[in-house]
Order: C-alpha cells, then sequence, then structure tokens
DNA sequence: TAATTAGTTTAGTCAAGACTGAACATATTA
DNA sequence: TAATATGTTCAGTCTTGACTAAACTAATTA
C-alpha cells in the first residue's frame, strides 16, 4: 500500500482534489500553488510532507515551494514539524487553521464598516436620502460586526462535541 | 455649491475614499476600477452618474468603465436607471447590494463544505486519525452553512428597523 | 441626411506577480 | 574534510488580465 494517500487507481481523483482547492483559495486571493499544497496536506499520508515531496508530487520547483511554505506559515494555515528519524523539517496543516480563516473574516467585516463611516463622514451635511446607500452597506457591516464573534463563539463550543 | 459630493476642499478625500474602496474590494477579487466605481457611486451626487462622468471624474478610458459596469451589473451590485431628460443610461447603487454580496458568501461557504466531502471521500479506507484535518475543515464549513442563513434573516429583521 | 454625442467592441499594450533554473548556503554523513 | 542531500535566494521568464486607443455602432439633433 503506498504512502500518498490514494491508490493509483485514485491518484487522478486526487489531484483533481488537489487542483480544485487550489481553485477556490485562489478566489480568496492566495496563489494557486499554495493552495494546492494546502490540497495536499489535506489528503497526503503521512499527513506531514517535506519540501521536496511537495515539489515532487505537484510537479514544482523548489522555489516554489520554499516561497509558498513561507506564506502559508505566515498566514498561520501550515506549520513545521520536525519529524523524528528525518533529516530536515516537515510541513503540516496547523490543527485549528480554518477558525483562523474564519477569524480573519472579522478584520475583513471591522474594516468594511470603518470605510463606510468614513464615507458618511463625507457626506455629513447632505440631505438623508444621498446617504442612504452608504447607511445600507455600514448597517450590514455593523450588524455582522456585532453577530460574528458570538458566531464565532459558538462555533468553539460546537467543535469540541463534534471532533474528538 | 458643486454637485460631485464635494467641494474643491474635500475633493482630496473624497477621491482617497474612492480608491480605499477600490482597494478594499479588489482584496475580495474585484477588479481595482470596478471597485473605484463602486467607491465613487457611493458617495457622488446626485447618486446616479452616467458612463462618462465616471470615465471623467475616475481619470479612466470608455472602455475601462464600459466593461467594468458591465460586470458589477451582473454581480448586482449596480444597476442601470434612466434619468428623465437625459440622453443615456445613468448608473447607480443597486439597492440591497450589500445584501447580495452577504448572500454570496454562502455560495463560498457551501463549496468549501462539498469540497472537504470530496476529500473525505477519498480516505474513506484510512484511519481516523488521517481524516482529522479534513474533518475539522469540514465541520467548520458545515456550521457555517447551517448557522448563516438564520444570520442572513436576522439581518433582514434588523435592517428593517434600522434603515428607513 | 449630415453632424454630433454616447457607448461598445476589438486588438493590442503593459504591469504584476507566479513560477522556474541556477547559484548559493547549510547541514549531515562518510 | 570531502561528498551528498536539503532548502533558500536571486535573477529572469512567462502568463494573466486590467486597461487603453481607436474603430465601430447606435441614437439623437439639426
Amino acid at each position: 500500500m503506498d504512502k500518498d494517500g490514494s491508490g493509483s487507481r485514485s491518484h487522478f481523483e486526487a489531484m483533481h482534489f488537489v487542483e480544485d482547492v487550489g481553485l477556490l483559495l485562489e478566489r480568496q486571493g492566495i496563489p494557486r500553488m499554495a493552495g494546492r499544497i494546502i490540497g495536499w496536506l489535506l489528503i497526503c499520508d503521512p499527513p506531514h510532507q517535506s519540501a521536496s515531496q511537495l515539489a515532487q508530487v505537484l510537479g514544482a520547483s523548489k522555489a516554489s515551494i520554499s516561497t509558498m511554505t513561507r506564506l502559508l506559515i505566515e498566514m498561520s494555515l501550515v506549520e513545521q514539524v520536525g519529524v523524528p528519524g528525518q533529516r530536515r523539517d516537515h510541513f503540516h496543516i496547523k490543527p485549528g487553521a480554518w477558525d483562523e480563516v474564519m477569524r480573519e473574516t472579522l478584520d475583513e467585516i471591522v474594516l468594511g464598516r470603518q470605510l463606510a463611516d468614513r464615507g458618511l463622514e463625507l457626506l455629513e451635511r447632505k440631505p438623508a436620502e444621498l446617504k442612504q446607500r452608504l447607511r445600507e452597506a455600514r448597517e450590514v457591516y455593523a450588524f455582522f460586526e456585532e453577530e460574528y464573534p458570538a458566531l464565532l463563539e459558538r462555533w468553539e463550543k460546537t467543535r469540541k462535541k463534534t471532533l474528538r
């Protein structure tokens, strides 16, 4: 039995999965290759992989892997792990990575609300109907800014029940 | 009094606002110029503008405005409006545009959950500990997929109180 | 119908940045 | 220390897509 998370039969499906994760994350502004690394680290066996393994499986240069793993570590999505009896560092999906992703959404929301407020200041002396557009945007952001933390907290609770 | 939403005194701030909206939306994968159009349409007076007005204010080509307004209409963020006594169509922020943005978030979440499920199928015959990473991702998405619609609904209610 | 104005389409330019190869560093093993 | 294996940095290539100029279409006015 192979150690790469797929019999050669399902190797095609595995690579297809990797590619689709790359596509999905690209839409969130993450470079394609970084997304592929995430995709592979989600399904590989063992769950940690060295830089050269990643380069080989994904058909990418060492340089690209080096740059993208650094980016992913910076984003707190990937972690380096030492593997006993192995020379160099390996990478794996950082536990709790997805919580981090969801938490970052909150930052975007806050930025949006703040920007809307700035816009409203520009319209200070204008009639209410002109402010309507921006008030709408502001209120959406403000609502989510208020609700989102509670949602995250509820997730933390649910999480402990669902996983492990 | 000028009709562009800013005295020349505050013209600089207005353009700065426009630029920042462009930057914020660019991070969501919307082209810079499209973001600028949104930014300007949020603060201009009157709230509807013709293609040539947009081109002039934003210092962009007619072609770019034409392409980007089409994109924004496609995304349901902007609408065409007829203005009595004016030759051609004008554009304005579509009322409820931000609701639409929030609703699209749900699509992303669903896609994420589905993709995680596909990954889990690939690991079907593997031990539970190997599935842990993906289960975590899946459960986060699943949680939001379940909670998000209720959140949107609560927003719809709050909205009617807050606005108008 | 000619002249003017408004907007779209097309073909092409340009810039950003993802990615690579090769030189360089660092550590491990012999 | 030499030889090998692993990873990083740098300089340059290549692709993508945002943007423009100019030709084209359509509508309005004279």
